[in-house]
RNA sequence: GUCCCCGUAGUUCAAUGGAUAGAACACUAGCCUUCUAAGCUGGAUAUGCAGGUUCAAUUCCUGCCGGGGACACCA
């Protein structure tokens, strides 16, 4: 890899100038006219007790290296040329022949769990779920990119009194309707009633359903099972629009009863006490958080039991080396608390959890409510998007078959809202502004795909690709560098990404490295360049950016259509 | 009251402690007889305030101001 061979020689300048082995080298790319790479000598000063200048000008007359034709000190910077060939021919050659595996890292084997849906069963998805999903499926890409195995699971909330408000309002208001007798969708079916539920007049009959529930009263568990049935229909329809997938479900109702068990095992062992009232407290005030209850007085679990008994059950099951939570910001409290209690019962690997939190997802009214109807639906969302894509689509080619033109506008529309969520640092709160979020032009996923599909459409009149050995020389334009360089530091973003998980360096990446590509489109022409050693260098070229482009929106989970 | 996140251009967002803080939208002037104008080329504007650490701070530390979130025998 040239970077390396760049980092090589920048070594052995360092032993021969100064008799110096520097600990690590960070190169950058500078502004291209100081150079391809660049090394800041201040750093190097206080050991070598000389001055950046000095250090950057003795480097630049110990660099040797074939395919080095410039190197320059300025300002304490090191700058260094690449032979123009040299670049293409390294960098091209490595990402024709990797194709779909270039930036795909081939580490260590590790096994993350990641968690990254966590619905209740008693409501539709709604775009913060959106944004929940597509982060947790683009971390998931992200990871497993970078070699590690990942298992995806999500925690279905299906128990609890807000499941019971739900399930009441059916009982007195539902007339023995069905999402069949009616043509709705099971999770809107079910939310309808939600909404229907009276705080004032049906509490009493949800907590009296809660305790049936809990001591598995058979009628109540029957339609509880049937509502739920209609729900997770209507998710599977979500989630297949969205492309999420989950490598394993996991229940609420099923983990409870472990989280209470392992509290009374804490119990036992003094982790935990009991009040006067029987309740049970963990007391986490000496590393700065509060007392906590655990188990009602009545013997009921609460909300953070169920984790409990997840988070063991799934280390028991999967063994994993880190898990990840992807989890709204506001329930940050509650990971730090759960995490420590399971660090306090003395399980090791709660070491290894983490919980990316991400920020909440703000309406131009404010903070989204669902018991107030306040909030965006996702299927809504979804549908929007790829009609107005679609309007696009049609608009531009009348002519397109229906089927064709559906297919296209998913694409784009799904392109267009995945990318909206996913171009923010995960932990920004993100205020959706509808026409921005399905804006197809700018810093948009359709403005990358658009590369993406010029360049097919370039390609597809020129099969088979000519041979990789030929002269890259032809590729020195300011345009070609440009886009070689780009190229060339995708493996280090996509890493950069997964490691901080933030998809968001993927998406501007992408987008630089189109706006790299559309620049160097209008000022070179491909299939009618000067010559043909010059069109080779270039359908290579743009072959590379293709698949780049591709590999990219594939970890963000977007489609890189052909044609658009 | 305590804790967490965030304050960057008119707006929405970027920026492993490194050279002149990047984009996009909006506004504006141009570019389709030439590989898809969902595009390209110009044009103006920004790091909340006060200190500190550093050769170097949007980035790290402290305080203040402003916005959001959390701290239930809710989930």
């Amino acid at each position: 890899m040239l970077t390396l061979d760049v980092k090589e020689a920048i070594n052995s300048a360092f032993k021969k100038a100064f008799s110096y082995q520097p600990e690590s080298l960070e190169l950058v790319n500078p502004e291209p006219q100081f150079g391809d790479f660049a090394l800041a000598c201040h750093p190097f000063a206080k050991n070598l007790k000389l001055s950046p200048q000095e250090i950057a000008s003795r480097l630049a007359a110990n660099l040797i290296s074939k395919s080095i034709v410039k190197t320059e000190a300025v300002a304490g910077y090191l700058n260094i040329t690449i032979e123009a060939g040299r670049l293409g021919q390294e960098v091209l050659s490595e990402v024709i022949d990797k194709d779909k595996h270039f930036g795909v890292a081939k580490s260590k084997k590790e096994k993350i769990l990641l968690e990254y849906s966590s619905p209740n069963t008693n409501k539709p998805l709604h775009l913060g779920h959106i944004r929940n999903n597509v982060l947790g499926m683009a971390l998931a890409r992200l990871l497993e990119a970078r070699g590690a195995e990942v298992v995806k699971t999500q925690i279905i909330n299906d128990r609890g009194i807000h499941i019971m408000k739900s399930l009441v309002a059916y009982q007195k208001l539902g007339n023995n309707e069905t999402p069949e007798s009616t043509g709705e969708k099971g999770d809107h079916f079910v939310g309808r009633f939600y909404v229907l539920f009276n705080e004032e007049t049906m509490i009493d009959d949800a907590k009296e359903a809660l305790c049936k529930w809990e001591a598995g009263d058979k009628d109540i568990k029957a339609l509880w099972q049937t509502m739920n049935c209609w729900v997770y229909d209507g998710f599977k329809e979500t989630y297949k629009s969205l492309g999420s997938k989950f490598d394993k479900d996991y229940y609420e109702n099923a983990t409870y009863l472990l989280g209470k068990k392992i509290i009374s095992a804490g119990l036992k062992k003094g982790v935990f006490y009991k009040e006067a009232d029987n309740s049970i407290w963990v007391d986490l005030t000496d590393i700065g958080l509060d007392k906590k209850v655990l188990q009602r007085s009545d013997g009921t679990s609460v909300y953070i039991t169920q984790d409990l008994g997840l988070a063991v059950s799934r280390q028991k099951e999967w063994k994993f080396s880190r898990a990840i939570y992807v989890v709204g910001h506001e329930q940050e409290y509650h990971f730090r608390v759960l995490f420590a209690i399971l660090k306090r019962l003395g399980y090791k690997w709660a070491e290894k959890l983490h919980h990316l939190s991400y920020g909440l997802v703000f309406l131009p009214e404010g903070k989204m409510k669902s018991r107030e109807g306040k909030v965006v639906d996702a299927d809504d969302v979804i549908a929007e998007v790829k009609n107005l894509a679609l309007a696009e689509v049609k608009k531009r080619f009348p002519e397109l078959p229906n089927i064709e033109a559906h297919e296209r506008s998913k694409a784009i529309g799904l392109g267009a809202l995945k990318f909206f969520l996913l171009r923010v640092t995960p932990t920004q709160a993100i205020h959706f502004n509808p026409k921005e979020a399905i804006a197809f032009e700018g810093s948009t996923g359709p403005y990358v795909q658009y590369a993406h599909a010029r360049i097919a459409s370039i390609l597809k009149e020129e099969t088979p690709l000519p041979p990789k050995k030929i002269d890259f020389s032809k590729l020195a334009s300011p345009e070609d560098k440009n886009i070689l360089l780009k190229i060339l530091s995708y493996p280090k973003v996509a890493s950069q990404a997964a490691n901080s998980y933030s998809p968001n360096l993927i998406c501007d990446y992408l987008v630089s490295l189109s706006q790299a590509f559309n620049t160097f489109y209008h000022k070179h022409q491909v299939l009618r360049a000067p010559d043909e050693e010059t069109k080779h260098a270039r359908l290579l070229l743009i072959k590379a950016v293709q698949i780049v482009l591709r590999n990219g929106l594939g970890l963000l989970g977007i489609d890189a259509p052909e044609r658009m």
